[in-house]
DNA sequence: GTTAAAAATTGACTGCGGTCAACTTTTCGC
DNA sequence: GCGAAAAGTTGACCGCAGTCAATTTTTAAC
């Protein structure tokens, strides 16, 4: 990495930091942008040339700390257990980290599920490598007989991904403790697997599962 | 109403019309509260001793159209249709409601999944309208042996529309067009009923194969 | 009809997010 | 080492969301 590289690179993580400290002091919204830049020791406009909007700022954070946590789930992983568990633990793993701080769990949740159409890009990207994590451990669990083998990974990952949204949103809205979200979670992807239907049900409706 | 209440009414909805209009016309971020209060023929404190903030405009929007297409949805739906065409029936119909503009949906999504601190109380009321309608028709598909009588209604409902709220993330983030939306709903909901099980399986995730 | 309290309206004002033309620093070919 | 182009930095500036003290309108008691 060249020199002028580098010291970007600081500057970034510079403004990272301060922002992070003051959003944690202060709050998000009565934090001013200036603010950040001051406490970084940069102009105001400079932030503007890492971080596209203030909301960016958080994203930049929030994206990097997923990173650590996924590529260390990869290591930690034990693709012996059953696919419940392991889907509790990545997903406990995750809610833990999203909603350590309550303000950027939110504002990271509602651009990364609902983005706007500027961010797209960025976050399918960071949806793939969600994949990369959680396929294979779904192929695994396919040959062990514990998931339906005709079933797409990609609707499997939206299945548990879509569960673990809604019990952010339960988190929230108040619906939820924080101590009861792990058996909450258990309760739903347990449900997910099994079926809502009765499993001795003759009423199948005549709607093979269609093909995408 | 008194005389009163009845100006109050009128001039709210006023606003609205009035912030809808300019909205669909130049997007929400290029217009200006100003600009509706002056649309609306008031000034522009005023805007504000109906609205909180400028978002609380589209969420008093969405709210309303809602409401409506709920009570609507009440009279026409069919009970004796399968539970999977009922859901897929309300779904569609709420999704076409919200995508209907892509940014007013994309903003009242963000708040209503995953709301402010100060907001979860009118979040919640909605909500609840949400059960009324659907509990009837969860209860009388138990009933008829759709679905496991065991499970919570509460968590069913949670599991639908938690695929519902997918569908949605899935649409905004170009991973389905709007042609293939019913189809994708579809396959979730009916592999909600079915699980991800293998139907066979004798395997009760609490003691799993040990392979490797 | 008078009047005083309550409710509603208003626009000048504040503070901040975001822009951009001017300016400073770094790079690199010679 | 020199010069000029490219990259990076900056803060004055703009437009707007949201506030609030002053003002107008409505209500209702007498």
């Amino acid at each position: 990495m060249s020199r002028r590289e580098k010291r970007k690179q600081q500057t970034r993580q510079a403004i990272l930091e301060a922002a992070i400290e003051l959003f944690s002091q202060k709050g998000y919204e009565k934090t001013s942008i200036d603010e950040i830049a001051r406490s970084a020791g940069i102009g105001k406009g400079t932030v503007y040339s890492y971080f596209t909007t203030k909301k960016a700022i958080i994203r930049g954070f929030c994206e990097y700390e997923l990173e650590q946590i996924h590529a260390e789930l990869v290591h930690r992983s034990n693709q012996d257990t059953p696919i419940l568990e392991q889907m509790v633990v990545i997903y406990m793993t995750e809610f833990r980290q999203v909603t350590r701080n309550r303000e950027f769990g939110r504002l990271f949740m509602r651009e990364a599920v609902f983005p706007d159409d500027a961010e797209v890009a960025g976050n399918l990207e960071v949806d793939n490598k969600y994949f990369q994590l959680l396929f294979p451990i779904i192929e695994t669990a396919k040959k062990r007989g514990e998931l339906r083998a005709e079933l797409e990974p990609l609707h499997i990952c939206a299945h548990f991904y879509s569960l673990f949204i809604l019990i952010i949103h339960a988190w929230y809205t108040g619906r939820i403790a924080g101590e009861e979200v792990e058996n909450g979670m258990r309760t739903l992807f347990q449900q997910a697997l099994t079926g809502l239907l009765p499993r001795e049900s003759s009423l199948q409706p005549d709607h093979p599962p269609k093909q995408s």
